[in-house]
DNA sequence: ATTAGCACTCGTTAAAGGAGAGTGCTAACA
DNA sequence: TGTTAGCACTCTCCTTTAACGAGTGCTAAT
């Protein structure tokens, strides 16, 4: 057989590049004569035989069995990802359809996010898994105590995001407005421009000499302060087009469909899975590359947004490892730069 | 066949409860045979037979065809719901484990209520969704306008029922902090102990001579209140077991699945498919009964909970038509009754 | 190196043939 | 008059069988 034979050359790219592109819209396993009638590549069936024998040896296809066509591996996925496929730039259309959706206005973070996993599943036909902004990292613009009557007051955070969070709290006897004024002059000045997990790790320290008469209260406030933050995780993912999984055969195994909803239901799983280091642009994990046994049948897609420079948050589509990976990227890079930029002008202005 | 048999006799009710309480742990048709053999109740099946053909023509049960059992109709199943079915109590297993949920406190409302949709798919085996606190008739409790810094100030909603809602505002030039406050107290006088529908009619007329001057900055601040309300709609649908569907041999189906998921992907339909007036307790709407068309192949069992005697929401369950109605409602009533008494007490207090 | 030809594999589909569960009806019975 | 045993009949579901066809690997010819 020699050596030579096995050298990944440019015509077995290209057979691999049209088997790829053939089974990802027809979930079917592609044989060779298909191959050697819809793409004209001057060679008979058999040749493209042997080159499918040579390609599945190198690891880039599999057969489900002995007599069936062909069908890529995660390997020919990845291989396809990185160099085969042609990135299709989204239609006039389809960018016009986006930019429509964040032309309007609107003060409600969350309300954004919602929007976008609707339109990022319906323009990928995948499952949509945006996560609201990270607090973590996030320096507090402006904290103060609102007195709201003699037995509590609302705990107001503000970020440099714009992002806004509340607690109510309880206020002990013998504090009055004037007192609570102070302790609110004196938290903004203590914690403004640190980070929310500063506030984790420094308060006992300093605020111990403030905190020799009503102890309790400081620590109901530090603790109002750190719990209204930490809720960020599972409450901040936002699906879209669940049911859009339904689109593709393999999952028209009703086994199959369970365990994709549970996988959904768990949100702190997919919290922990898509929130990542700040790398922006689109990355894609295949099948196995998971490193999530649960996950290694499917495929991610992710993207970061941001305002101003900062990295907030991810949004990410979830679909067969049989997916439009060309279309999945180029909307995903298309939303997550539009969307940063909405939110950048949002919180410049507001 | 005289007039007589066709009473609603003491026995019929028997076998029909027989027929019902059979087919809702087995959804397979019962037959005659399985009722006689299984509930010991001195007929033969013969006799069974006839009364079922009754039961048929009376519109308690069907048939799927010719040879095969019979099916519950809608009418057999309300029937089985209003007279029929013995009511479950919880277990004090169950009822413990519910309570010992609510024992800790949170200030986050939205946690408890994610917790509640949580607690309720996993005690039914059906989907819950949970609406959150209707916000239009709820009472302002406090409304002030916090500054921070020269550009802008948030506006902070603290409603009677706890709930707190806030807008980042802009401000105009030339206001001062002074004027700020001014403003928010007048803000405060005027709808305070109002109603948010209020402030959507009266705010025009009443506000009118303050607004001479800063027409705009007062329109923005009716604007950031009201739409920060209505935000309300759809974004306050949660959803918990959803999977739990598949479950049942109904929606093994793909065609009865998808069907079933993209109803929930309708949030703004559950929204007001669910929001209804304050009637208290349990209600059940099986089947037909339903008014929409999407919703008739499915039962769902509602309550209300409160706080403080102030209905805030509803808490559901959809599932099949062939439903546990038995273990629904009693779950549904428990955990309504435990949430609002969680509430009312986490409202009291904070 | 390429390709035509061919035997072989294996999954898919359709038809056919029970098996089984259930019914309605009739006739006998208390 | 209500109840029941018996029976013929219906219809679904499951299994078996056979034929089909898409696809492969190998061999031999080009």
């Amino acid at each position: 057989m020699g050596v030579k034979s096995m050298e990944l050359n440019k015509r077995k790219l290209q057979i691999l590049q049209a088997i790829i592109d053939d089974y990802i819209v027809s979930a079917e396993p592609v044989g060779s004569r298909t191959i050697a009638k819809k793409y004209d590549m001057g060679i008979s069936s058999a040749t493209i035989r042997n080159e499918m024998a040579d390609l599945e040896e190198m690891g880039y296809l599999e057969q489900p069995h002995t007599s069936a066509g062909r069908v890529p591996s995660d390997k020919g996925y990845r291989l396809y990802v990185d160099r085969l496929m042609k990135i299709k730039k989204l239609s006039i259309t389809e960018a016009k359809y986006i930019k429509d959706l964040y032309a309007k206005k609107t003060n409600q973070l969350e309300q954004v996010i919602i929007q976008t996993s609707k339109i990022l599943s319906s323009l990928t036909n995948y499952t949509a898994v945006v996560l609201g902004p990270k607090m973590d990292r996030v320096l507090i613009k402006h904290i103060q105590l609102v007195p709201i009557d003699k037995r509590c007051a609302l705990l107001v955070l503000i970020t440099n995001n714009g992002i806004t969070k509340d607690a109510v709290i309880s206020i002990p006897e013998g504090i009055d407005e004037d007192y609570l004024y102070r302790i609110s002059n004196m938290l903004n000045h203590l914690f403004k421009d640190k980070s929310i997990e500063d506030i984790k790790l420094e308060p006992l320290l300093k605020i111990q000499k403030y905190m020799l008469q009503n102890r309790e209260f400081f620590n109901s406030i530090i603790d109002a302060l750190t719990t209204s933050i930490d809720v960020g995780d599972a409450s901040e993912v936002y699906l879209g087009g669940a049911a859009n999984i339904f689109n593709y055969p393999e999952y028209h195994d009703i086994i199959k469909a369970k365990e994709f909803f549970d996988l959904l239901e768990q949100k702190e799983f997919l919290y922990k899975l898509l929130v990542r280091s700040e790398k922006s642009g689109v990355s894609v994990t295949i099948g196995q590359e998971n490193q999530y046994k649960e996950l290694q049948e499917y495929s991610i897609v992710t993207a970061t947004y941001s305002a101003g420079g900062r990295t907030l948050g991810t949004l990410s589509i979830i679909g067969p490892t049989r997916m439009e990976y060309s279309k999945a990227i180029s909307v995903m890079d298309f939303i997550g730069k539009t969307l940063s930029d909405y939110l950048t002008q949002l919180f410049a202005e507001g």
